[in-house]
RNA sequence: GCACCCGUAGCUCAGCUGGAUAGAGCAUCAGACUACGAAUCUGAGGGUCGGGCGUUCGAAUCGCUCCGGGUGCACCA
């Protein structure tokens, strides 16, 4: 239930009926009309500026279609007043009862209230993370992780038909580095030296690798020249890796519905029949590039290459997808990539990148939009850096010294779900701070807490309550009359939770997660801010002496709760019953 | 040199397909616990929305331009 979307639907069927009568010009373009929360809640409930758009394509002043239409919607039952206002704001007000039914759907609903149909069914596919498979997750990778997996879970929120998917990069050079670092780790199990040597991955965490190479092929490897092993050993170290990656994505919820293979793509003549496509359309060509003005690279030289012709689909140049040794370039599978995606027939593509992956967005959304002949549109949100502090210091990551912060080191430390939230009170293109101190702070300072402290709180009221023999079971509280619920401040709260549907419309339209997060804490800070005033207005607790005022107070609380989770399970948050 | 992101209160940041007097937290100051959980709440001060021009009924939001910060820029992924 969107009471906005009801409303809007309510001005919109007048509008027409004043199309009709003669009123206004037929067929004007009504989708800009819109239904709102105003800034100042002294104008009312909603208002809706549909005198102002509609005044230049109907060549009527817009006072002049405000009051004609306030006099229609003034006869719904909904509403209680109409005012005209400013330039021609139509401000609405609603009867009272319109908020009990509002908590009465969300109790009826529970986990479901708020849940879209704007997705219809559209088939999305969000691919994040995609990490190498060469190590474990670092903290860099936790910001996209979280908020891919969030955006999954709000789309699917919102009607749309997800799916999570793990892109691979196990068909580049840096699998052969990996290769040839494990294969040092196991002629360390097996007794030698291991020659660590530049450009190869130190970390500790392939000497189990090497264990385990050794459990699987004894010393049968030993001595034996790298055009015997490489293969094999690089399938067998990436497969750890991708495990140990699953791992650290389980720590934190994260479950991704596919793992695409880059290396796959290879000698299948997957790369092959996408760059054909490509060039059936004629956009790809042997040519030679300019050089990038200003900077010239010392080692520039001119040299022909096979290029994709970008620049018809927004590029600012054209760019390669062959090296001049004949190699496909990391551009040529990542375009078939993304044409296996739009012929698995998704209808939607999201990438989510690191900030440091910025350039690629206008290449990577030409190749989509030209082999999907513009049909499949491709949101790229790029995910910036997370700067990380300890005791107020910013605290430098280096893999050398040893202080390379992991994905499970954040996790175990401060838990998945602080972990989470933190990771969504920004937005995806702002840089974010992450204080291991300040995330485990239980005070207001802290979101994560203040909005838990909040459905602890209702928890708390509702188990006090039951103690006391009422019924506050979600059904009870479904069938009650809740029109005494009437005090502004109980009002109040009822808007705001009139409010979860909408944003989540608006957040699921925007693909950004983080204004779940935000929208929380407003609705936290509400709850505790009626909390408190019952201090001085004991009418507004919830508990009363007589059971049936408090089923109903308790009724407004537990909505409260019902968004709260509902909310929480969409950043992939465990709402806490009780602090401890 | 070019492209992308960012610039909003002293600090950290929100701000809805363009809407009315631009919001929140921190910090500062003044208040609220014999109390459903004070880990909270109420109030006050604090703004050329980086600058300018434009689009229109109306701009933090859209366009152009300049300033400042970040990222990236053939043959690596």
């Amino acid at each position: 239930m969107n009471l906005f979307s009801d409303i809007r639907t309510l001005v919109i069927s007048e509008i027409e009926a004043m199309m009709a009568v003669g009123d206004l010009p037929a067929g004007l373009e009504l989708g800009a009309v819109a239904v709102e929360p105003p800034r100042d809640a002294t104008h009312g409930d909603m208002a809706t500026n549909a005198a102002m758009v509609l005044a230049k394509p109907a060549k009527l002043p817009p006072r002049a279609i405000a009051e004609k239409l306030a006099a229609r919607l003034a006869a719904d039952g909904r509403i209680a007043d109409v005012q005209v206002a400013g330039p021609g704001f139509l401000n609405l007000t609603l009867v009272p009862s319109v908020w009990a039914g509002l908590l009465t759907s969300a109790l009826k609903s529970g986990d479901a209230f708020g849940r879209a149909a704007i997705g219809a069914g559209i088939k999305v596919n969000v691919e994040f993370v995609s990490a190498n498979p060469t190590g474990p997750m670092h903290v860099g990778h936790v910001r996209g992780a979280v908020f891919g997996d969030a955006l999954a879970r709000l789309l699917a929120f919102a009607g749309y038909d997800v799916t999570r998917e793990y892109y691979i990069n196990d068909g580049g050079a840096q699998v052969d580095v990996l290769a040839r670092s494990a294969f040092e780790r196991y002629r360390e199990a097996l007794g030698q030296e291991p020659e660590i040597r530049e450009g190869l991955y130190p970390g500790d965490y392939l000497i189990p690798v090497g264990e385990a190479m050794k459990a699987k092929w004894g010393d049968s490897l030993l001595g034996q020249p790298e055009e015997v092993w490489l293969q094999d050993v690089r399938l067998f170290a990436t497969e750890m890796m991708m495990q140990m990656i699953r791992d650290d994505l389980a720590l934190l919820g994260v479950e991704m519905d596919v793992y695409s293979s880059e290396k796959a793509l290879y000698g299948t003549g997957q790369i092959e029949a996408a760059i054909n496509t490509l060039r059936e359309m004629g956009l790809i060509y042997e040519g030679t590039l300019e050089p990038p003005k200003g900077k010239l690279p010392e080692d520039w030289e001119a040299r022909e290459q096979t290029l994709f012709r970008s620049t018809a689909h927004g590029d600012d140049v054209d760019r390669p997808v062959m090296k001049s040794d004949g190699a496909w370039t990391y551009f040529a599978p990542d375009i078939a990539y993304h044409y296996n995606k739009v012929q698995r027939g998704f209808d939607q593509l999201i990438d989510i990148f690191g900030a440091d992956h910025g350039g690629y967005v206008k290449r990577m959304k030409a190749a989509v939009s030209a082999l999907s002949g513009g049909r499949v549109p491709l949101d790229i949100k790029l995910v910036q850096l997370v700067k990380l502090w300890k005791d107020g210091e910013p605290f430098k990551m280096s893999k050398r010294a040893g202080t390379f912060v992991t994905l499970r080191d954040v996790v175990e430390q401060v838990g998945p779900d602080v972990t989470r939230f933190v990771m969504l009170t920004r937005k995806n293109d702002a840089p974010l701070d992450f204080d291991f101190a300040k995330v485990m702070e239980q005070s207001k300072d802290n979101p994560v807490f203040y909005v838990q402290y909040a459905n602890a709180r209702i928890n708390s009221v509702m188990r006090k309550a039951q103690a006391t023999g009422i019924d506050v079971s979600d059904a009870t509280l479904a069938g009650l009359d809740l029109g005494g619920l009437s005090h502004p401040a109980e009002i109040a709260m009822a808007k705001k939770i009139a409010e979860w549907p909408r944003l989540v419309e608006i957040a699921a339209r925007g693909n950004e997660p983080h204004r779940v997060a935000f929208y929380l804490y407003d609705l936290a800070a509400d709850l505790h801010g009626l909390w408190n005033r019952a201090k001085d207005e004991p009418d507004l607790r919830f508990i009363q002496d007589d059971p049936a005022t408090t089923q109903s107070k308790i009724a407004l609380a537990r909505a409260t709760g019902v968004v709260i989770s509902a909310g929480l399970a969409i950043l992939g948050v465990t709402p806490v019953e009780e602090m401890r």
